[in-house]
DNA sequence: CTGAAAGCGCTTACAG
DNA sequence: CTGAAAGCGCTTACAG
C-alpha cells in the first residue's frame, strides 16, 4: 500500500502539494494550511503531513503561492553599487532581518542611471514585490506607475520634497550647511570638496558652498567630482588636484569615508601628516571611519535606525496597515575625530 | 466607443493581459506572444498592443508568467557578507549582466553558517530560480535536494571534491602551497597567518603550513583567526598579536586585501615601515590592492573570468543545453607588489 | 499570424 | 478542523 503511494510520485517532475496530500491522506488545502500556519491543523494531521513532506521531498512553489495569495514575500532593494557602498551596512542589516522573517531580497544595481533605476522598479513591480526600497532618484513618470501599483515604496537616505511613497533619511541640504559651519568653526579657511557623482552629494556641496559664502568663509571653495564607487583610484586623482593648488587647501571634505580613507593614504604617502598638513573629512560614519588611523572625522547617519524604521514599515504594511506617505527624518550628526 | 473600452479597465485592480488584449482587439495569447517575442506578431497588431499596454499601464505579472512557463528569470546569488567582501566585484559584474538580459537577482547573505546557506538554497528552489550561484559550503543533505530539483547549481571561488553541480574556481590547497614557496623565496623566515573564518581560508592555511615545513621553513608559523567581514577592527587585534611575538614575524599573510590594508595602516600607525619592518600580503587582488600605498602583494584571482564563465553556463543552461557537472579551474597567480 | 482552451501549483472563501 | 472548488494571471501546444 505504502508502495503504491510512493508510485504516485513520479520522479520526473517536482512533487506538488497534491503529492504530499495524497501521501498524508488529506486534501491539498489542509497541507497548504499546515505549511502556512501549522497551528490551525490538528496535531496528528500535522504530523502525517510533516512526514509526507519529508518523504516526497516537497519544496513549495513560491511562484504559485505568490500568484494565489498575491503576496510574493519578496522585497526589492535598489542601490547604486556593491563595492565600498555607504549603504552596505544598512542593506546587510535589512537583508538579514528580511530573511529571518521568510522574505527574500531582490537586489538591483542602479549605478547612477535613472533609466536603470526605473527599469529595475518595473521589474520589481512585475514580480509583485511586497516593497521596494530605493536609494536613488527615479524618473518622473514612475511616480504614477508606483502609485497605481499600490506597492510600498520606500526611499532611504534622503528626504525628497514630494516622495511617491515613504522616505526615511535626512536633509542633505542641512548637512551641507552644518558641514560648512563646522569647518569654519575649526578654523579651516581653504576647503576642497570631493563630491561623489549623485544628486544628494551635489545637494550637500551646493548647500555647503552657499553657507560658506554666507558666513564669510571667503572665496568659493575648490572641488572636484568623482564617480562612485569611490576609493583610491579616484582619491589619487582628487589628491593630485589638491596638491596642485597654491595655496593648498587645508581641509578636504569627501562624499564618503572610503574616499576620505583614500585621500588620507595618498596624503601620507606624499609625506603629509593628517590633519597637521591637511585635514580630511568623510561622510556616513562607516565602520572604517572609527577604525582608520587616523580616525576619520565624519558625519554620522544612523543606519541601523534607518534599517529598523524600514523594517517596521514593511512589517506593518505586510500586516495590512495603511502606511501614510510621510517622511521620517533620522537626522545626522558631525563626529569630530582625529582627521579634521 | 473608446470610452467604453476604457471603462473595461477598473482602477481598483492591476490591469491584466486580458485588459490589454481587449483594448487592442486581440486575444490575450497574442499579447503574450508580442510581449515575449515581438517578431512573431504582425507589425500592425504589435503597434496596437504597444498602444494598449501604454494606455492601460500594464505591468506583467512575473509570478504568473513564471508559473506558466516554469522559467522564473531569476538567479540566486549567495555570499557571506556585503561589506569588504572579496566577491563584490564578481557579484556586481554578474548582476549587471543578468539585469541586462532581463533576469533578476535574489541576494542571500549566508554569513559563515551552513544552516543559513541551506535555508537560502531552499528558498531559492521554492522560487524556482533558473540558477543558484553559491560561494560557501553547503550541508550534506542538500546535495540530493539540489540534484533532484534539477536546478543549475554553480559554486564559485573554489573547486570542491565532488560538487553537486558546476564549480568555477581554483585550488585553495595549491594556492596555500605556492604562497609558502613564494614567501620562502623572498627570504622571509617568520610568517604570521591571519586567516579569515571559513573553510577555504583554512584550507589555504593548512596547506601553507604543510609546505612551509616540507621546504624546511622552520618552526610552525604563528597565526590567528578572524571573523569576516574583515578589516580594521580585526586587523588591529591581529596586529597586536604580531607585535607581541618575539622575535616579531617578518611577513603577515592575510585572508583578504582588506585585511592586509588594515594591517598596513596599523603597522604604519605604530611607526613601522612596510615592507621594511614588516611585509604584508593580501589575497584576491581586489581593486584596492593595486591602489593602496604601498601597493599590496597579493594573489590574483580572475574574477571577471569567473563571472564570465558563470554567465556563459547560465545562458547555455537557459537555452536548454545540458550542463555537465564538471569544474572549471580559473587558476590564480601571485602578484608581487610593494608590500612584500 | 492568431485564437480557444488547458494547465501551471498554489490559496482561500465557503460550507460543513 | 477539513474538503471541494474556484480563481490567481500568465504560457503554449494545438488547430486553423
Amino acid at each position: 500500500m505504502s508502495d503504491e503511494l510512493d508510485m504516485a510520485v513520479p520522479s520526473d517532475r517536482a512533487p506538488t502539494l497534491d503529492d504530499v496530500a495524497q501521501r498524508a491522506g488529506v486534501s491539498s488545502a489542509t497541507v497548504s494550511r499546515f505549511l502556512n500556519n501549522p497551528k490551525i491543523v490538528a496535531e496528528a494531521t500535522g504530523e502525517r503531513i510533516r512526514e509526507a513532506v519529508q518523504h516526497v521531498g516537497y519544496i513549495p512553489n513560491a511562484l504559485a503561492g505568490g500568484l494565489a495569495s498575491s503576496r510574493s514575500r519578496m522585497v526589492a532593494v535598489l542601490i547604486p553599487h556593491l563595492t565600498d557602498s555607504i549603504f552596505n551596512d544598512i542593506i546587510e542589516r535589512m537583508t538579514e532581518d528580511l530573511n529571518a522573517s521568510g522574505t527574500n531580497v531582490m537586489l538591483g544595481l542602479t549605478g547612477t542611471s535613472v533609466a536603470r533605476t526605473d527599469e529595475l522598479i518595473r521589474a520589481a513591480l512585475a514580480r509583485r514585490v511586497d516593497a521596494i526600497i530605493s536609494t536613488g532618484p527615479i524618473g518622473g513618470e514612475m511616480f504614477e506607475v508606483i502609485r497605481r501599483s499600490r506597492t510600498l515604496f520606500i526611499q532611504i537616505w534622503e528626504l525628497p520634497e514630494d516622495p511617491p511613497g515613504m522616505a526615511i533619511g535626512f536633509s542633505h541640504r542641512d548637512a551641507g550647511r552644518d558641514l560648512a559651519r563646522f569647518v569654519a568653526s575649526r578654523g579651516y579657511r581653504r576647503p576642497f570638496l570631493v563630491t561623489a557623482d549623485g544628486s544628494r552629494a551635489k545637494l550637500r556641496r551646493d548647500s555647503f558652498i552657499a553657507e560658506w559664502q554666507a558666513i564669510g568663509g571667503g572665496e568659493e571653495p575648490h572641488g572636484t567630482l568623482v564617480d562612485i564607487p569611490s576609493r583610491y583610484g579616484h582619491a589619487r586623482r582628487a589628491f593630485a588636484e589638491v596638491r596642485r593648488l597654491d595655496p593648498m587647501p587645508d581641509v578636504v571634505l569627501c562624499g564618503s569615508d572610503y574616499l576620505a580613507q583614500g585621500i588620507i593614504v595618498e596624503a601620507e604617502a606624499a609625506g603629509l601628516t593628517v590633519p597637521g598638513d591637511l585635514a580630511v573629512m568623510g561622510f556616513g560614519n562607516s565602520r572604517i571611519a572609527g577604525e582608520m588611523r587616523p580616525t576619520i572625522t565624519t558625519v554620522d547617519v544612523d543606519g541601523s535606525r534607518i534599517a529598523q524604521e524600514v523594517m517596521s514599515v514593511v512589517r506593518r504594511h505586510g500586516a495590512g496597515e495603511d502606511i501614510p506617505h510621510n517622511s521620517i527624518d533620522v537626522g545626522y550628526r558631525i563626529i569630530a575625530r582625529e582627521s579634521a
